[in-house]
DNA sequence: TTTGCGACGTTACACTATAACATCGCTTCC
DNA sequence: GGAAGCGATGTTATAGTGTAACGTCGCAAA
């Protein structure tokens, strides 16, 4: 088992330029870790779940997922993949992107963050970057005015690098 | 006609402690101004989908529109209510809440502006805040990426000074 | 062996949103 | 005046997203 690289650094937009293979297996070995070490199951439905959200950097739909699953001879109810995905949210597996009703894999499982994400609107891709500055900025504003902040949804939609043409 | 005051320091969450009727009517003259402005119709249905929309500072969602329109006696599809938003959208004269699939009144409309919304989770209500300090940091974080930013999604959601029983 | 519990299966449905085409009233232009 | 064009709305149907409720199954603890 070769030692698990933090996907910090990590440029999705960067096409074709990345073994995308070695993401998706680093991801997978971290959720097993993460799942060991919290006495949570990661069931096979579960893993494939987050094998299939990280089949891409794109974030993926619940029911595009769920085509995906119908692909191994399976054919679960919209539930199966829901719960899925509640799972793997509340494990901090994945996030959730609100403007796009889609799933991403993350890329800091384990770290208490919070994330601002850059999704391309040509390629589909997204990027999560850690907002605590951002989360310093909004926090700060948010006690300003009395408000107790709990979640965030930082989400930049744009060009990327990639398909900017530069 | 009174002058318009800009809806700029307002708190949705004092609760009974504003005028809302106030808030409701401001919003719909400015509107008029605007869409006179960019010479565009405020028809009636449009007009009386913003009069809903500000009946309350909770976000709302377009089949909770509908419901409305039908006490009205007028019972108009779905698409009826998603056009007249999609123009309130265009105009800046509402704003659209990714996580809670909802429709909110602009506090400035006219402005270009990107907005921060502070949700509360108890009372429903949402605030919007200018967002120009955060976005500063954002675009920023995008260009030391390569992004380039076209939209913004922010939005806390937590506890208001209401609720939080402060 | 029984009991309890977590995970998954299954059915049905609720909620959100849009495509496609019809109608209607108004303006413009000959 | 009549035809053409166009924006707004009506209408029908359907696509896309998400969950409630209940049943089943297997495993572990008592």
């Amino acid at each position: 088992m070769h030692s698990f690289q933090p996907l910090s650094e990590h440029d999705p937009f960067a096409c074709s330029a990345h073994d995308h293979r070695r993401c998706q297996h680093d991801a997978l070995a971290a959720a097993e870790d993460a799942c060991r070490r919290e006495g949570v199951r990661l069931t096979p439905i579960r893993k494939r779940v987050l094998e299939l959200v990280w089949a891409s950097h794109q974030p993926v739909g619940a029911y595009a997922l769920l085509e995906q699953l119908a692909v191994d001879g399976h054919r679960p109810a919209p539930p199966t993949v829901y719960r899925a995905l509640e799972f793997l949210l509340e494990q901090g597996l994945v996030h959730r992107i609100d403007s796009l009703n889609a799933f991403v894999g993350c890329t800091h499982p384990g770290e208490r963050h919070r994330s601002l994400f850059l999704i391309c609107r040509a390629c589909g891709r997204a990027q999560e970057l850690a907002a605590a500055p951002i989360e310093q900025v909004i926090t700060t504003e948010a006690q300003r005015h009395g408000f107790a902040l709990e979640k965030l949804t930082l989400e930049a939609v744009g060009l990327c690098h990639s398909c900017s043409g530069s």
